[in-house]
RNA sequence: GGGCGAUUAGCUCAGCUGGUUCAGAGCACCUGCCUUACAAGCAGGGGGUCGCUGGUUCGAGCCCAGCAUCGCCCACCA
């Protein structure tokens, strides 16, 4: 049997994906054990895998690999989200392609397309998660969209609303003129933009000076229907009272007072225009103004907008200032930064827009979802974002959630008159007729008289029920108990608000439980440069890229390896690379040891029986310190901790102690323990590197009966640790270093066999004599009361050693060495006595303190005395 | 404009209630090795006045104040 000299993960990873398929080992059903349960953050149905993502989802994976080794029943369930609006942009431009307008197609006919897309497109991302190694129970994937879910959606919309907590209302709201929809504010992103200020003077009447405004936005100058000044603003005391006229178009607007108004800022006087901001709408509420809309739907001038009619707002903007400019109307244009709203889907620049839409009022919803996190039933990692939470929590807005698209849930409202409360809401038509004829009071209500509302719902109003609805009418309501609050959330801070908060509030509502223990917020992936990763950038990896080349554990770890909880994840392959490369150092270890030949009547040699007792104890305390480290979600460090232990002291160590020489044979009790110890580190590791464990493991022969595969193999307890086993072999290592040093500085060869003269201090580990010998390759140690030979010395501790060398040694660098070290030591000693003759010291610090640096003290000077009388040995 | 967080080695980060030789880890770097598990490796090594200035304390990366720089979130100032 030839073992490849390098992993080869391509075959390995198809190999035990499938076999854990097969073998249903990520199946989750209501059982006696403990559940562990985590929903996936739903992707868009039709996205495509990427480095968030990976992430993402590494991390899940880990945490429920592991809580499935700890004998819970893990349940991840998988999944994906409609995306409303990204998904119905996408088939819109899709049939654009096709010569298609949406508007030329019927609702159903649209949908038809968009179904169609979605069967076509959906799935693949979850697909790219297998070849991850996600570990999800992929009998319960859901959609946003499934029949049930949608159901459960329109549900809680009904109930909401007889609650009273939705309501339906003339609102300013954000408007997406390319996606032609209302957005919640969640949905728009303000970003500081370079502008002008414009200066437009406006005549008034009887006064022949007029009145300057500055604006950002000249091209709602057709919709003005009042200048605005400061009430005492003494300036323009004069106007009070007075008629304006709108450049342009003329209109003829009243000059008012109004405290809103900024003296400091432009010329303190305003131009308002009801229809496009949102402050001046509330002026026009509070002065009973006209409302003057100039634009379409798309951002292009109505009818109203008199020449300008059917030119795009930003095109208006340009030739307005033109026309003014002729006109002589403008005074000034000045460089001007403000912040400019933009849609989170489409990138346009959004317009605050009157419309009918419906709302959420989430004030009394958000009490118990703001109190739980505040009180840590719900924890946040890194606990820093709740106070962002808090801030957010505290002044929540109604949350806009009808939006004018297709692809979605259909808001469940029938509207059988032109009145604003003409309108029931039902589950199905059926039961609209029922009440539309109660509330109308027209038993005669025939069904073709009744409308549904056009708009649906916000994407995030069913991603909101997740953590319920992927149970809730798929399964009974005692498996709702059994799943629910699940155990932990991974996420982006970015959906904090979006996502996270709306299933607290939901699951407080619904549930009367927080939907998750825990949030765990993993931070962005961004570029070397810092750059976020994105696709307009290009500067993103292929996510299936990275796997085929470095493995899916190499990538695995790659993502982890320096990604805190909350931390920016700076991304660089070379992480893959590190990860592929400790991929490469566990295989070689297993290449090893799988070429052992036993020989069951040898004996054990004593360096073999010392190593596996103090790897044991390694072992032991790597276990404990990675439950700790994943208790508080530390997951970098449980994955270096465990990288370590295998690298540094399973490999470096251990095994070259244990193995056998060349070609020889191994005794039965190292080999036994070899494999028992290479098994408890592949549990340990299995959790980040689900694939490479998984093959080792079951070259094991000796794991077999333990379980069918590591990923239901118990995770491992904790044994004792011999601390002092542990502190000594610290010492003795130590030695090794500095005999590997002398042979360093030496230029003799790594495994020239060497001798040791050792004169022993207190503190020399004789008992782990075969320890330094089998790592120092030394052909003996021979303790002595003096110095016996030539060669070459050093001293560890309170004890001297010295390697007989024959050869010309160069005292003045040997005198130089030990000089500079007994400088360093008398150094040392003069700062510890410092502070003990220090009265205040003594007197103010604890006692074991004080106790310490007399031991440090001591053990100083028994060092330095070892070095002084090394150096009156040498000749000179 | 309000709030939050950060600043420790070239990079990414640990450093828990102030006290062991506490200044750490991984990577990168330097030097020497193709030593029959592994050059995707082995062995050895260099590198930081812990952002700045004060203060508290016997003692300060750690606590306090101010400053500087960076980042994030929220907010309707034209």
């Amino acid at each position: 049997m030839e073992i490849p000299t390098t992993y080869q993960p391509q075959d390995i990873e198809k190999k035990w994906y499938d076999r854990w398929l097969e073998r249903k080992y990520f199946k989750s059903m209501p059982d006696g054990r403990e559940p562990y349960t985590v929903v996936i953050p739903p992707p868009n149905v039709t996205g495509v895998l990427h480095m968030g993502h990976m992430l993402n989802n590494t991390i899940q994976d880990v945490l429920v690999r592991r809580a499935r080794m700890q004998g819970k029943n893990a349940c991840w369930v998988p999944g994906t989200d409609h995306a409303s609006i990204a998904t119905e942009a996408k088939v819109v431009r899709k049939l654009r392609e096709q010569g298609i307008k949406k508007r030329d197609l019927s609702r159903e006919a649209f949908l038809e397309h968009a179904w169609e897309w979605t069967h076509e497109h959906g799935g693949i991302i979850l697909e790219q998660l297998k070849k991850l190694g996600a570990s999800c129970d992929w009998d319960r994937t859901r959609f946003t969209m499934d029949e049930k879910y949608y159901e459960s959606v329109i549900d809680t919309f009904i109930d909401l609303y007889r609650k009273g907590y939705i309501y339906r209302g003339v609102r300013m709201v954000h408007w997406d003129p390319v996606a032609l929809t209302a957005l919640s504010d969640e949905e728009v992103i303000h970003k500081e933009e370079r502008g002008k200020l414009y200066h437009v003077r406006y005549a008034v009447e009887g006064d022949a000076e007029g009145v300057t405004i500055a604006t950002t936005r000249p091209e709602t100058i057709l919709g003005d229907t009042a200048i605005c000044v400061h009430p005492e603003d003494a300036r323009y005391a004069h106007l009070h009272g007075k008629m304006a006229v709108v450049p342009i178009c003329g209109r003829r607007v009243p000059i008012i007072c109004d405290a809103y108004v900024d003296m400091e800022f432009g010329t303190g006087c305003l131009k308002v225009t009801p229809a496009h901001d949102p402050n001046d709408y509330e002026l026009g509420q509070r002065h009973g103004l006209e409302v003057v809309d100039i634009f379409h739907p798309d951002g292009t001038l109505n009818a109203l907008g008199g020449g300008y009619a059917g030119m795009d707002r930003f095109a208006v903007r340009k030739q307005i200032v033109v026309d003014l400019e002729a006109a002589g109307q403008i005074v000034r244009i000045e460089e001007h930064t403000n912040k400019v709203g933009r849609s989170e889907r489409t990138d346009a620049v959004i317009e605050p827009r009157l419309s009918l839409q419906w709302f959420v009022a989430m004030k009394d919803l958000a009490q118990p979802a703001l109190d739980h996190v505040m009180d840590d039933t719900i924890k946040f990692y890194p606990p820093k974002f709740k106070n962002s939470y808090r801030n957010w929590m505290e002044q929540i807005k109604d949350w806009c959630i009808s939006r004018q698209l297709w692809w979605g849930q259909q808001i469940p409202a029938w509207y059988y008159g032109d009145g604003m409360e003409d309108f029931v809401v039902a589950k199905g038509a059926e039961e609209a007729l029922e009440r539309a004829r109660e509330k109308s009071g027209r038993p005669d209500l025939q069904a073709a008289e009744l409308r549904q509302d056009e708009d649906v719902l916000d994407t995030w109003f069913s991603s909101w029920l997740w953590p319920i609805s992927v149970f809730d009418g798929f399964y009974t309501e005692e498996e709702i108990g059994y799943y629910y609050p699940t155990a932990d959330l991974v996420t982006a801070p970015e959906i904090m608000f979006f996502w996270v908060a709306r299933m607290i509030v939901a699951g407080y509502e619904y549930r009367g439980a927080p939907p998750f223990r825990n949030v765990y917020y993993t931070g962005i992936v961004r570029d070397k440069l810092g750059r976020k990763m994105s696709k307009s950038l290009g500067n993103s990896p292929d996510p299936l890229d990275l796997i085929a080349q470095y493995g899916a554990d190499g990538v695995r770890v790659g993502m982890l390896l320096t990604s805190p909880a909350g931390n920016d994840l700076p991304f660089d392959e070379k992480l893959c690379e590190q990860g592929r490369n400790f991929s490469n150092k566990i295989w070689n270890a297993y290449r090893l040891t799988a070429g052992w030949q036993v020989d069951a009547s040898l004996p054990q040699p004593e360096a073999a029986r010392l190593a596996v007792a103090w790897m044991d104890s390694k072992f032991n305390a790597a276990v404990a310190e990675s439950a700790e480290l994943f208790a508080e979600f530390r997951l970098s460090e449980a994955l270096m901790a465990t990288y370590k232990l295998v690298w540094d002291d399973f490999c470096s160590v251990y095994l070259e102690l244990a193995k056998p020489a060349y070609g020889a044979p191994i005794d039965a009790a190292t080999s036994a323990a070899t494999e028992r110890i290479f098994a408890g580190l592949l549990k340990l590791l299995h959790p980040f590197m689900p694939f490479i464990s998984e093959e080792i493991w079951q070259g094991l022969a000796s794991q077999k009966g333990e379980a069918e595969s590591i990923c239901i193999a118990p995770w491992p307890v904790a044994g004792p640790v011999d601390a002092a086993l542990l502190e000594r072999f610290e010492w003795a290592m130590q030695i090794v270093a500095g005999v590997r040093t002398v042979r360093k500085e030496q230029q003799i060869a790594p495994k020239e066999p060497l001798e040791l003269e050792v004169i022993a201090g207190p503190d020399f580990p004789a008992e782990l004599e075969a320890v330094i010998a089998g790592l120092g390759y030394l052909k003996a140690i021979r303790q002595v009361q003096e110095k016996q030979s030539t060669g070459f010395g050093f001293v560890n501790g309170k004890s001297s050693f010295l390697i007989p060398f024959h050869a010309e040694i160069d005292w003045a660098a040997e005198r130089a060495k030990l000089e500079k070290e007994i400088q360093y030591h008398e150094g040392f000693i003069r700062s510890v006595q410092g502070k003990l003759s220090n009265a205040q010291f003594v007197a103010n610090a604890p006692a074991q303190v004080v106790e310490l640096e007399r031991k440090k003290e001591q053990d100083a000077q028994a060092k330095l005395a070892v070095l002084q009388a090394k150096l009156a040995e040498i000749p000179g």
